[in-house]
DNA sequence: AACAATACCAAGCAAGCGCTTGGTTTACAA
DNA sequence: TTGTAAACCAAGCGCTTGCTTGGTATTGTT
């Protein structure tokens, strides 16, 4: 299956195209600093990772943060498009909730699953001048989960707290890059139909 | 209400005196590691964290390395403790289960807090050699959970999968110490509540 | 074929890092 | 009052870090 929202982001140049010397980059980077870490990261293991040496890497990026930073926005931006594309076309409130949860988890675990954990996990290598940035595409994220759960509160389908119950929710899904393993016995789906109890 | 758990393991020596210069640098460097990171965290700023200079601090640490380890092992130390303690007085599975959710959200976020965290979110900052050490800890802490877990299912208060039920209440519980504030609207024992869901 | 732009290398610099060292102050027991 | 151990300071060493620089291939366009 060809992922028609991905290409048409490519396409646009809202994200880099995975395949140029700069998105696999990327992708070793995220790959690093998932594993060990952004600061235990050096310059010279991501120039290693794909092949050139350690300058060089300051051709694509301006500094070490700037590749970080990347890598958090277009996760960002690929998972937005994702939950949008997906989310239109569920049918009722029910299935936009388990969409989303569908969503979520597939970004956790699947291509963007690094970076995100890096998104996730990384939050504090920013410098304060460049977390503002981040944090407003999060908060675009976080807005649109609870818009999603409050037609759940409106159709009675939910009766906790929203705001609790998406953090409950984050920190279960979140936590699940670090034990969830895809060759296991356990099925993404069967993981969310648990997460929902 | 006096602390007599944590009074036995003061006097017992199996963890340092809170009041003590080294128990006061390791409070500190809790502090720093959450809220900077282990990496970021330097000696430098560790000595001007309790007033002393950067090279003193090997006088009570063989390493910075070793102020994590120390960190970390007392941390569960203390919390397995608070945990069995805690146990003893619960009647039956379902109040030793809540029992066990109490605690862990108490150790999140009262004073073993920020010593959680950098246990739980700062696991890959130790050395290979010493990352053992700390998990076999950690497999006695889960250990005692999903034991609790077992009970819950024979009682019938449980249908689902025990390892992936602690799995997602530990992702839960972990990170609502990223957004939980105390003083707030939210109470310790409603949080409890409604991550019992 | 000629040119320009892009992508890269080889070398190394300045700054910051964890940690060591030799000596001084403080605390307390004899 | 003296002796001893613990606690600390001032200085700096050796190394690694992110990043810069000047130059060289590589690629694509006309």
């Amino acid at each position: 299956m060809t992922d028609l929202v991905l290409k048409e982001l490519i396409d646009n140049h809202h994200i880099t195209d995975p395949q140029s010397a700069k998105g696999k980059l990327m992708r070793a980077a995220a790959h690093l600093f998932k594993n060990r870490g952004y600061e235990r990261t050096t310059v010279r293991e991501l120039g290693a990772a794909v092949g050139i040496q350690s300058g060089s890497l300051f051709h694509h990026f301006k500094s070490k943060e700037d590749i970080l930073l990347s890598v958090m926005k277009e996760t960002i931006t690929i998972n937005m498009a994702r939950m949008r594309d997906t989310l239109a076309k569920a049918p009722d409130a029910k299935g936009r909730l388990l969409a989303l949860i569908q969503c979520e988890i597939n970004s956790v675990h699947t291509d963007t699953g690094e970076a995100m954990s890096v998104l996730v996990y990384e939050w504090r290598s920013l410098s304060k001048e460049k977390q503002p940035l981040i944090l407003k595409l999060r908060n675009e994220y976080e807005a649109l989960w609870l818009s999603i759960i409050a037609e759940g509160v409106e159709a009675g389908l939910i009766q906790q707290d929203p705001f609790i119950l998406r953090r409950l929710l984050a920190g279960a899904i979140g936590w699940s890059s670090t034990w969830y393993r895809p060759d296991g016995d356990l099925s993404l789906e069967e993981l969310a139909k648990q997460t929902l109890i």
